[in-house]
DNA sequence: CTTGTTTTGTATTGGTCGGTTCAAAACCTG
DNA sequence: CAGGTTTTGAACCGACCAATACAAAACAAG
């Protein structure tokens, strides 16, 4: 009945994905989202109705495969609670280096630079990173509960805080690859933050 | 023989550190500064050069006091170094409760805000923080080994690995914080984090 | 006072920002 | 092929950006 979409909206919204997570929300102009998704400026406000809103979608298109990949990783029960545990800083650390490949520069993480730069003063982008964080922190939670049963996590403190403090150690991860830090440095913090959460 | 300046540059370049602050490099318009510093526009560019300069002494200044009261309090040789570590952490879980007052949102640290925002494609902001981190460390370092001496920090670790666990564990407080964790959130990350430092 | 130098406020620069308008092109349905 | 609907590209919008030009104002030195 009418003409049909030459580009595909989620290939579309991964670009977008990739620029904001390169340069920022502030940093990346519209012409940028137009060079990286190769769409027109009228498809792009035709499709999202601005700038932010496709940040929108963009960081929780992110978030919730972030998210899925570490729970996945976290919800592996044939293991002990913190093998899952070391398994996920792993993942952050080779994510880390992965995205370094060729630019040379470390990207961080989407949330983790969202929550800098935008938490403070944008609603939205924060609604949506609290409501992963809550998430993801149930999951950390889960993992400690577990590990406390099975033996291989720390009775020593409570869950939630073993929780908020794993998460801590990934903000920090994350930062430190930024500030300049390599897998091997990466990977050594990690297993020393391990050491907080075994007996 | 000419007009003096009506205004103290320091007190400017300070209120410059608390508007980059609040807001990050990108979202803050030389409007912004003049408003902040009470300078006309004339004045600013006078005696800074340019936006990007005066972000870059802004952020020396801040980096510098900063990390001077840190080191203050990891030198108080008359502690255990354990105990310095723990009043190091105390500082700032106290300073990011600080700045959270009156506005509500916590500002996080000027100096993971630029890593995060800027460090990837800014060589002299990356250069300044690289300086700081690498001081930073050092520091870190110190206060490890001399902890390592008298027994108040496990031996079990290298100090080098010990001191970027710390430092990534700063980086975490703060992004926590401005991801919505309050005082006792990040009191708890803190003393988890401990663990990992004590024997 | 006058002279010389600096600071300061105002107006303005060219450029880019996010977003809109509009007509031509492209497609499906009948 | 024709009619109706959507997509698409390009020109365009006011607003704001960092930065500059310039002249009036404010001082110190003689």
């Amino acid at each position: 009945m009418a003409r049909p979409r030459m580009f595909d909206e989620e290939r579309a919204l991964d670009a977008a994905v990739r620029v904001f997570w390169e340069r920022g929300y502030e940093a990346t102009s519209t012409q940028d989202l137009c060079d990286a998704t190769g769409l027109g400026r009228s498809s792009i406000y035709n499709t999202f109705q601005s700038k932010h809103a496709l940040f929108e979608r963009a960081l929780a298109r992110y978030l919730d495969t972030m998210t899925v990949t570490q729970t996945a990783v976290l919800d592996d029960m044939e293991r002990p609670a913190a093998d899952r545990v070391r398994a996920l800083l792993a993942l952050v650390v080779e994510g880390e280096a992965e995205c370094r490949e060729g630019s040379g520069r470390a990207l961080g993480c989407l949330g983790v630079n969202t929550v800098v730069e935008l938490a403070g003063r944008d609603p939205a982008a924060a609604a949506l990173l609290e409501r992963d964080t809550v998430r993801r922190l149930a999951a950390y939670r889960a993992v400690m509960e577990a590990g406390r049963r099975d033996g291989s996590i720390t009775s020593s403190r409570d869950p939630e805080a073993l929780a908020r403090f794993l998460n801590a150690t990934v903000a920090g991860l994350r930062v430190s690859s930024q500030g300049g830090a390599g897998p091997a440095e990466l990977a050594a913090i990690a297993e020393t933050a391990m050491d907080a959460l075994t007996p």
